[in-house]
DNA sequence: TTGTATGCGTTATCAT
DNA sequence: ATGATAACGCATACAA
């Protein structure tokens, strides 16, 4: 038998190579004590020479044992916040000699459900996902024949699961309040038609609008914008309002940059902040204040709290705990531009 | 049995409460025709009654079964530009029904070693690596007993593997021409410590140098920077020269940045060209002459690459054909920012 | 110290 | 049309 034979070599032909049963041979590579160290060496020399690996598929397959692997969903990998995430469930996961199954939904709900079966069917064990849509009854560990499963970044809406969240709501309203104690009366909101984080940060923007006695305008709230283009356009309709904002505050990155382009190509002063960080927003020529946080932090933190479930599930404990629900603050981060605009 | 009792069922769960037995139960949810319409209505209600999912694990135990997982391993899912390739991946593999298991390095060779290791011992159907270090020993499919390997981003080194590479020379000898042509003659060089993308794009820029007769300054070449703020370090050392450059070529994004700032500091009108596509590109106030390509498309070629010799491994068929090199070409994409500086 | 029998869940093969 | 048997690779339980 050679190296570069094709099919893996098995415990049988590990334990024939060396004079011995696929048993001793299993016993020896797992280093039981119970082995003859003449044997041992001789079944490492046979393992060595074969190439041998354990089929973790099949040692799975045994009672109690598990697979060692752990699915996560995410909308979009092309999007940084969740690829940020992946790297924190990936490097958590990993510490404990685990893997990661990574799928992408494209934020079609059906897909995810589809995914979920999927993974369930491979018996990872557990799933970290970030809810794409409305219904979210396929994550209910009950119909999962209890697979540990924990949101992230959405709540759980109707199932009791963990959630790891983050303060969309405070860190929001403090970033309106501190446009607010800068002066600003009318602001302007934009944002993308997302169903969880929007809603939130708009709570925010009211939240701090109505404790400084403020009204918000109708007209200057707009939750429409996908992309750089939109937003930009959609801020650049309100600042041609014959009573246009004095500051925008933007619920993404991607709106914050269209607002910067609009105020950029109008040349107003308008004032620009919004939620998401971003690498080089020292280098756009205006001030902004952002509101950031680690999406790293809370792929960690989703991966902590589903091996906990996972080892809680081992431990067969009769009941577990309540559904828990970790939310991640945020701070918000003043930039001043690299070269202040000398117009 | 209720679906809630933690344990999955299996097929002889579904035959017992369908009358029948575990393998009529595997024939009827399979689709099997030689099974009775009235059996198979059965069956189909009692695995829907108890959550029935198929045991994948189990199922690829069986001969010439497949897990039907694809392994990928990157250096650090915070870079966009391999977040983005797992997307093309991730889309590719999924296409097909199977899914990535994503592992993350750091750039760690040794890490890199166990990471295939485990992947073999999954029995994954094929690997994926954007190599981190220089020995790739580990990564011949013959160690790993005929389970394919496809290379992105760096090529194969030793091992007899298909590959999928970015036009790193050509483009950067397309940019760096296009300086010369606009009339520069001192143009920095600044670059991460990259073991193959900044060689191969330092050899583009000398090739466009000596092609119009000129000869770099070596005291204009810089390997080291690996952030943004010592690329800045590193442009204004050179800008402070009593020659300095009159223009830098950036072998990464965070390099280009720094030079971006550094100049922006100055004041100078040096101009910027560089590897690597930034969204906000157009918005930092600077002209930007930048080569571009799609990560994303990388991926995907990756995996098709890939799969097509998954098929041709289950095809048997004798020899395989010989090692396949994919090269991506890139473009060059000026920049015009919205807000022309107005000294 | 080592080996045999058994079973995990599924399915190919051969019986009925 | 359905069932019994066996086997995939590994590891527990028990026997030698």
């Amino acid at each position: 038998v050679s190296l570069s034979e094709g099919a893996a070599p098995t415990l049988r032909d590990v334990g024939a190579r060396a004079g011995v049963s696929a048993m001793t041979a299993s016993r020896a590579l797992r280093g039981d004590p119970m082995v003859a160290p003449t044997t041992r060496k001789r079944v490492q020399a046979a393992a060595a020479a074969l190439g041998y690996r354990r089929n973790e598929l099949a040692r799975s397959l045994r009672v109690g044992s598990t697979s060692g692997m752990t699915g996560l969903i995410v909308p979009n990998l092309a999007n940084p916040f969740y690829s940020e995430l992946a790297l924190g469930v990936e490097t958590a996961v990993a510490r404990r000699g685990m893997k990661v199954v990574l799928s992408n939904t494209g934020g079609d709900p059906v897909k995810e459900l589809e995914i979920v079966d999927d993974l369930a069917a491979r018996r990872v064990d557990g799933i970290i996902v970030v809810p794409a849509g409305g219904d979210q009854s396929h994550l209910d560990p009950a119909r999962l024949h209890d697979t540990p499963v924990v949101l992230a970044a959405r709540p759980a809406d109707g199932v009791g699961v963990d959630c790891v969240l983050l303060d969309d709501f405070g860190g929001a309203r403090e970033a309106v309040a501190k446009l607010i104690d800068g002066g600003h009366r009318r602001i302007g909101f934009l944002g993308p038609p997302a169903a969880w984080t929007t809603p939130e940060r708009l709570r925010g923007f009211r939240s701090a609008s109505a404790s400084a006695g403020l009204v918000p305008d109708e007209q200057l709230v707009r939750c429409e914008q996908r992309d750089i283009t939109s937003a930009e356009h959609a801020a650049d309709r309100m600042l041609a309002l014959p009573q246009p904002p004095t500051a925008f505050f933007c619920s993404n990155s991607r709106n914050t940059l269209g607002a910067c382009r609009a105020v950029q190509r109008r040349g107003t002063d308008t004032a620009v902040s919004g939620f998401d960080d971003f690498e080089v927003a020292d280098m756009i020529g205006m001030s902004l204040r952002l509101v950031t946080y680690q999406p790293e932090a809370m792929g960690r933190q989703a991966a902590e709290l589903l091996l906990g479930r996972i080892d809680e599930a081992r431990g067969e404990g009769g009941e577990k705990a309540a559904a828990r629900r970790v939310t991640l603050q945020t701070a918000v981060r003043e930039y001043t531009p690299v070269l202040p605009r000398t117009p």
